[in-house]
Formats: structure tokens, sequence, C-alpha cells
DNA sequence: CCGCTTCCTTACCAAATGGTAAGTACTTAT
DNA sequence: ATAAGTACTTACCATTTGGTAAGGAAGCGG
């Protein structure tokens, strides 16, 4: 395992998912370093601060967001679309992690940032989005207003399961996540077919 | 103005936009303190301790939020549904900041949170949606995935509109905001008329 | 065996944080 | 006039935080 004989990555992977679950200024490099069984020296070894520890794991984020989109190959643009989107459906109700970190990063990125590690992936799936018959000759404003009604409506479930387990018990969880799943699927057949 | 004769009523509503702008955890008493113009000890003079002044700013919000329902008086429940929503749209783009904060709410509830102080409004949601002819027979489980797929959709687009403008520059992000309101409001027509 | 790199530890620190204690100016009721 | 309440202030403190400095054990090529 890469797990057992790379630490850096290690400690990336820990600190992915405790930013994910509790955001940047709710993790501590000694509560992370608690997670990992060392100290947080060990993680300074790697990361010179802590902002740099989450920028990497930001990086690290955008790099999977876009490749989950390379990845893909389908014979048609629709297909590829609806592919994508599915296994982003799953992917985000079975393991909410990126999801979390994606709000997060939109919650803090404030005007004055002009550069977000999203861009790239946001531009990737307007480009995408723009081969289909559908979405060709559409203003690119209008198709990333459609993604986001789209990828907003996944998302924002996805980052509430562990709220709506607390609140409502597993079994009914279960019960929404399948429901809502089914839905998720037709808004996305919605948005590659026609209108 | 009250904001003028009553404090503890300014400090809330100054606590709610820094906690929308940078969670809990990205707030401290002193950078609230500041904003209002006076020493932290004046907040802890109305409010025992940070997390308390947290909570009666999450109850102000929750109260806010199942008031924008009862508030509105239509004929029918659909036409009730549909006021809300769009009021609920137009609302989130122009003032996100509630938005915000039941976002962070939702990603900071974990499975362990029992009570959570959003759910009397989904609560109240999920039985004036059941109200209306289309949802009348539908399974509470399945109301609520609707419910999420709809204000995930608008909630996402919303607190994203300072990082959009960052990323893209204010006439952007504005042309942006025209398409996803069209877009927003021919979902919520989907969601209240029949399929 | 030796030096070098990798990975980590203990010891330490300045600044920031949430919070306590005590006192003060101003207003209002008696 | 005075007692009481409101809305603060200054002074202070224990703890936590991100980060520095220095050293040590384990592996490894020569």
């Amino acid at each position: 395992m890469a797990n057992q004989t790379d630490p850096r990555r290690r400690y990336l992977e820990i600190a992915t998912h405790r930013f994910a679950e509790r955001g940047f200024h709710g993790v501590t490099l000694a509560a992370l370093a608690d997670d990992a069984g060392v100290t947080k020296q060990a993680l300074l070894y790697f990361f010179p601060t802590k902002e740099r520890l989450y920028g990497e794991v930001l990086a690290r984020l955008a790099e999977r967001l876009s490749s989950k989109i390379d990845d893909i190959d389908a014979p048609t643009p629709e297909q590829r679309l609806v592919t994508y989107f599915e296994a982003h459906t799953n992917g985000a109700l079975s393991r909410p992690d990126d999801a979390r970190l994606v709000i997060r990063v939109l919650l803090d990125t404030d005007a004055a940032t002009k550069v977000s590690p999203l861009k790239p992936y946001l531009e990737k799936l307007v480009a995408v989005t723009r081969e289909t018959n559908r979405w060709k000759d559409v203003s690119r404003e209008e198709v990333l207003a459609g993604l986001y009604k789209l990828i907003g409506a996944i998302q924002y479930f996805a980052i509430s399961t562990p709220a709506l387990r607390g609140m409502y018990g597993t079994t009914t969880k279960e019960s929404l996540a399948t429901h809502f799943s089914e839905q998720s699927k037709a808004a996305i057949r919605d948005f590659v077919d026609c209108s």
C-alpha cells in the first residue's frame, strides 16, 4: 500500500478528510497529527505551513475532479456527460468528502480571490457540455448556470447526508438517498437531452 | 432605527453576517467586536460564550426561514410554493448570508447531532409541499428528496456568487445570475406543476 | 564502518483566543 | 438625591495555536 510507505501522501489523505469535515479553521495541526499517530512536527516536516498543506489538499482535489472527466470515454458527448454525472452522483453520495471540500472552497472564496482551484474544473465541464447538441449554440454563461443548477442539487444533498442521518436516522436517510439518486438521474437526463 | 438603539440585536446582525461569511471557527470574538466598534467584552456581556452567540444566530435564522413560509398567503398551495421559492431565489441571490449559514449548518452537522435548528423549517416545507396535488400522495422521503434537489440548486448557486465574481468579474457574474434566476424559475414550476 | 538522507521526536515560544473580574459612565425609577 | 440597572471599559489570565530549533533513530549506498 502506498498508504503504508508514503507518509506524505498519507498525511494528505487524512488532511483531506478532516478539512472536508470541519473546514480549514475547524482543523488544527495537532488534531491532524493525532489522527496520523504522530506529532504535528511530522506534518510540518512535509508542509511548511498549515496554509500550504490546505493548498495542496485543494490542488489534489482539483486534479481529481478534472481527471474524472478526462477518464471517461464514451462515443458521444451526451453519453460522456451522463456517465460522468451519474458517477459523480454515486461518488458524492457514498463518499461526500470531495463534495464537502468543493462547497467549503466556494464558501470561503470571496470576491477578492481572483484564482480559484476549481476554475479549471468548471471550465472543463463547460467545454464538454458545449459539445452536446443541446448546448452547442448556447452562451458560456447560460451553460455554466445550467451546470450549476445540476451540480448544486447533487452536491447539496451529498453534503447533507450526515446531517440527515442525525436528524432522521440511518434508515430514513438511506430511503432519502435512494429517492434522491433517482431524481438526480432524471435531472441529468433532463440536462443532457433535449428540453 | 432599532440598529441604533438595541445593541444586542445589532451584535447579532453583525455576527450573522460574519458567521455566514467565514463560519464559526473562522470568526473570533475580537473580530466581531471590531466590526461593531466595541471590545469583545461588550459581546460577552450579552452572550455568555461564543457558542451561545452562534446558537442564537442560528435560532434567529431558523425563525426567519420558517416565518417566510408562514407570511405568504396565496389562494392555492401551488401558488404558495411558487411564490415562496421565487422570493427565496431572489433573496438568496441578492443577500446570500442566510443561504451561506444554512449550508454551514448542514456541513457542520454530523451524524451525532440529533437536533438541527433547520429541522422545523424542513418539516414545514414538506408539509406545505404535500398540500399540492402533485405531491399529495407521495411519501415524506420522496418529497424531501425533491425539495432538496430544488433548494440545493438555488442555495448552491447563491453561495457561489462571491466566488464567481472573483473568478469571472462582476459583469459575467451578473449575467450568470440572470440566467440562473430564469432556470431556477423553470425548476420551481417543474417542481410544483405536474411532471 | 561512515556519511547521507528520510522521517520523526522533544523542547520551546510568541501570538491569539475565549473567558473572568472588577470598575465606570450614563440613564431611569423612586 | 440616590439607588439600581444597562452597557460598556480596562486589566488580566489559562490555554491553544501555528511555527522554530535542534537532535536522534533507521535505512542505505560507498
